[in-house]
DNA sequence: CTGATCGACAACAGACCCGTTGACGGGACG
DNA sequence: CGTCCCGTCAACGGGTCTGTTGTCGATCAG
């Protein structure tokens, strides 16, 4: 960390005068880095195959970025943080409970979809499974998870509060059930096959957590 | 795989006459690389963790196991056909779909904490990054999952055609979100620390999912 | 034309992990 | 006591991935 290599001294110098060109190349790397990292999972995915997708030789990423780890941090830490504010802008926003909280399944589908597929290298990417080494990156990042999980615990409790949600169920366990929901889509969804677009999912996703999957026990039904 | 080496025969001696003790003590091995898996996943996994954690040396495993593959096929595989059938078994049983959605998800959480970990490390394991190197498992595996998928989707579907659920979401979309609720329970549960249990939890997400967590919507108010 | 800097590439050293080898200790059994 | 065999262990070869080195064209300035 004290001295740095030749290439590493070269690295810090194109990176410190902020060559547009240079940036835009770094930049392309890092999204030909998302999509490794999504096909393959971090431990899976190698230098190598990040060389093929971006078309440039492996030792050229060095040139660019320092690590694998580097990497990884940079495609993930900034979609990630921006993810959690617009979830507590939603929380501290104006409106009930389950307006909040369908509003929030609604905008994370559809952050999936616009930044595919680098939230879903975040959540792919199981915390609990990352070794320590890295440990600033990874205790912001279980912060950043801690913060958004409480952002749906906090919708939920305030739902129960207000008396606008219902259920025997501990806040936690509900709001856990509902990041599953959502967070799974990871597995199957795709925006790009045009099958189903994010916000139907979401729509869809809050229409059966708010309004339930039973026919015969609302007053109001749904189907037109 | 046509030739064995020395240590392959005497473990192909040893399996082959079914000697107890050494069924059993495979057993230990697998039950603790069981426990590697779900801390760690397949890739991050060694085979230097996997002996620690059961005490043996680390080439003391290849006397009862040829590779990590085989160790993790051998944790996987049952688990996964048995959680299957037992699906399949309440999908063509008897009652209304809704029930029967229930009773998945209620059983389905249990048998992830009777069985725990190992079923965990099914689910952890995102089939889609693993590489198709030994093609047989992973087949087999795939179309474990894709069946698993269909129970799921068959229920919600009949629930439609019954008339006893209601939604304008495709079926599919339903039942990735139920997995996806149930499935993500890898992350935060663990039936061991004895905060909730796994009946609770699956009741919690049957009733959100059936009779939705708005209020005022429902003609039979759950709350006692 | 000359020299300097920038981006790329072939090649290397080191680390890590896997699967194997050959041999050792210690019971079972004659 | 001798001898077999089972489970274990230290050590090795081979492979893969990482991070670095030195160098080589291309481009641009003077």
């Amino acid at each position: 960390m004290a001295e740095l290599s030749g290439i590493g001294r070269r690295r810090e110098a194109a990176r410190s005068e902020a060559n547009p060109v240079y940036l835009q190349r770094r930049r392309e790397l890092v999204e030909a880095a998302a999509r490794v990292f999504k096909a393959k999972g971090l431990q899976g995915a190698n230098l190598g195959d990040i060389a093929v997708e971006s078309g440039a030789d492996r030792a050229s990423l060095y040139y660019y970025v320092s690590s694998k780890e580097e990497l990884f941090h940079e495609v993930v830490r900034e979609a990630a943080e921006a993810n959690l504010a617009a979830a507590q802008a939603i929380r501290d926003g104006v409106g009930s409970a389950p307006d909040k909280l369908r509003r929030l399944i609604v905008s994370l589908m559809e952050s999936y979809a616009e930044h595919y597929p680098i939230l879903y290298v975040f959540i792919q990417e199981n915390l609990s499974h990352v070794p320590d080494s890295h440990a600033e990156w990874t205790q912001d990042m279980r912060r950043v998870n801690k913060d958004y999980e409480q952002v749906v615990v906090d919708l939920v409790q305030s739902g129960y509060d207000e008396g606008t949600m219902r259920g025997d169920a501990s806040a936690w366990v509900v709001a856990y059930g509902v990041m599953g929901m959502v967070g799974w889509t990871n597995r199957w969804f795709n925006p790009t096959d045009g099958a189903q677009t994010a916000t139907e999912i979401g729509t869809a996703f809050a229409d059966c957590l708010l309004l339930g999957l039973a026919a015969g026990t609302s007053s109001t039904p749904r189907c037109r």
